[in-house]
DNA sequence: ACCCGTGTTCGCTG
DNA sequence: TCAGCGAACACGGG
């Protein structure tokens, strides 16, 4: 469940799990090796064994752990889309979907369960995370460094694409993904479709507010401290817009909430109340359909 | 069966 | 050259 505040949920998961005991033994799914790349499911399985875990830190939608007990390692983990660590304790069966296991001392096993297989699990070198391409493009961590609005408006002001689309793009806010940007423009009361260049200095202040106030609802919903508060699935979506498509909006109880597509992903919003009643940029995709439809 | 999905990467196009 | 777009990856759930 990854977004910023489920990838700093499984930070502090991992804190909690994995900070005292060593790994004895690694196990990975010989169907997973996507996962792996570059490397394999047997090099991280002879990288990590005998170590312990360090740190854990997040950067985004990253999950950067440093390894002791040896030269200095590190291990980078995205969840991709369906991507999760969970614990069992001695006795317990694993979960299924299981793509690497981290046998602890002590017989707890962290499993990284990712069903759809678009995580990854990789070895660095020395704990060079710097030196990661992937890494080195995010911009700041918009919780731990929080969010610049000068540097927001800088960036938004630099593509024409529809605002709630560039809010996608890891280089700008890492950690914000399809769900939190819907929730930060209806919080900040911009119209997801106009284009990104277009806000005002006042709007893109209000987006930064929006998307630091969705993931402290987020955040805080974790539990805080030290301990781990299970966030159970299957129970109330607890967004203000997203997936609500067709309920009445929670803001001016005018409207209907609406689904539309934008780049191939689903975006809610309120269309009475979502300023900007300046008109929304036409999509590059909805022009082209609209001149090859003129043309017959 | 069909559609949808909390993410990223790659190749094409204008 | 490059921003923008859409397919692809892969599998479960409604």
């Amino acid at each position: 469940m990854p977004e910023l505040p489920e990838v700093e949920h499984a930070a502090r998961c991992l804190r909690a799990w994995a900070l005292s005991g060593r790994i004895l033994a690694v196990e990975t799914d010989p169907r997973a090796e996507r996962i792996f790349r570059p490397g394999s499911g047997a090099a991280l399985a002879r990288a990590l064994a005998g170590r312990r875990v360090a740190s854990v830190r997040r950067l985004g939608k990253h999950l950067l752990l440093e390894l002791a007990g040896g030269g200095p390692l590190g291990l980078l983990s995205h969840l991709g889309m369906t991507g999760k660590w969970v614990r069992r304790l001695p006795g317990e069966p694993p979960p299924s979907h299981v793509r690497a296991s981290l046998v602890l001392e002590g017989g707890a096993v962290l499993h990284y369960r990712d069903p759809r297989l678009f995580g990854r699990l990789r070895v660095v070198p020395g704990a060079r995370f710097e030196l990661l391409p992937e890494l080195g493009a995010l911009g700041p961590d918009p919780i731990a460094a929080g969010i610049d609005p000068v540097r927001l408006a800088a960036l938004l002001g630099r593509t024409r694409r529809p605002v709630k689309v560039a809010l996608l793009d890891q280089r700008i806010l890492p950690g914000v993904g399809n769900i939190h940007a819907s929730e930060a423009c209806f919080r900040a009361r911009i119209d997801p479709r106009r284009r990104a260049d277009r806000l005002s200095p006042g709007e893109v202040a209000r987006l930064a507010r929006g998307v630091r106030a969705t993931f402290d609802r987020a955040l805080s919903a974790l539990g805080a401290g030290e301990e781990i508060a299970y966030v159970e699935e299957g129970g109330e979506n607890p967004f203000l817009v997203y997936a609500r498509a067709g309920e009445r909006c929670p803001r001016c109880r005018r409207a209907a909430i609406r689904r539309i597509v934008q780049a191939q992903r689903s975006t809610y919003f309120c269309p009475a109340c979502a300023a900007g009643a300046a008109r929304p940029a036409a999509s590059a995709s909805a022009s082209r359909a609209r001149a090859s439809a003129s043309r017959g």
